[in-house]
DNA sequence: CAAGTATATTTAAATATCCTAATATATAAA
DNA sequence: TTTATATATTAGGATATTTAAATATACTTG
């Protein structure tokens, strides 16, 4: 194959995208609950505000996620179902 | 909780460990064809000796994947089945 | 044991990621 | 239009990851 190489990247970048624990808190969130805004996702995780919004927007730019303006809040949900299955996959159904 | 942020970083760790696209084809040939040697994995990689060989290192390490060596060749084989479910996931059944 | 093959480890440099503090922007309300 | 609230961006240093080259180890065979 010769897009073997570029599919391969590409499955990683998706990995490391995902694979820091502030990240999949994100998106366990917004999966298991749907969107959520800034402040709500920010009294789950104890970071400072800077260093979410540097996460979102990583999450926002590679189009794991969208995000949707309504007033002063800015809300998020995960649309990339590949990384929902992921999540749903490392977070569901695990020895309970 | 009190364990969550603890359960997050394994998670995230796993995800790490696996995002990197030498890792990931390592990973995707011994979930499609069980164990391989690293010379025949070498064949389909093109990274020299060394590269390869910190990959394998890191997988090995981490408990990921499992090695035995048998005369003066060394065999790996996938073990850890929550990575086994996240490569499959990413490469079997994926629009095709 | 000498030489060859297969694989692992060490080291150092390049690059990428992460975090914090400071600053900027957008909207709402007074 | 000023002030407050919510969120984003920039800049930087600290830390981690990746790679290649060189060297080391383990096993096999002559």
């Amino acid at each position: 194959m010769k897009f073997d190489k570029v599919i391969l990247e590409e499955k990683a970048s998706i990995l490391k995208l995902i694979s820091h624990p502030v990240r999949l808190c994100i998106l366990r969130g917004l999966s298991e609950e749907g969107e959520k805004n800034v402040s709500y996702i920010q009294g789950c995780l104890d970071v400072p505000q800077s260093t979410l919004s540097q996460h979102l927007s990583k999450l926002r730019l590679s189009g794991i996620v969208h995000d949707e303006r309504r007033g002063t809040e800015v809300y998020y949900s995960l649309v990339d179902e590949e990384v929902r299955r992921i999540v749903n996959l490392l977070f569901k159904s695990e020895e309970e």
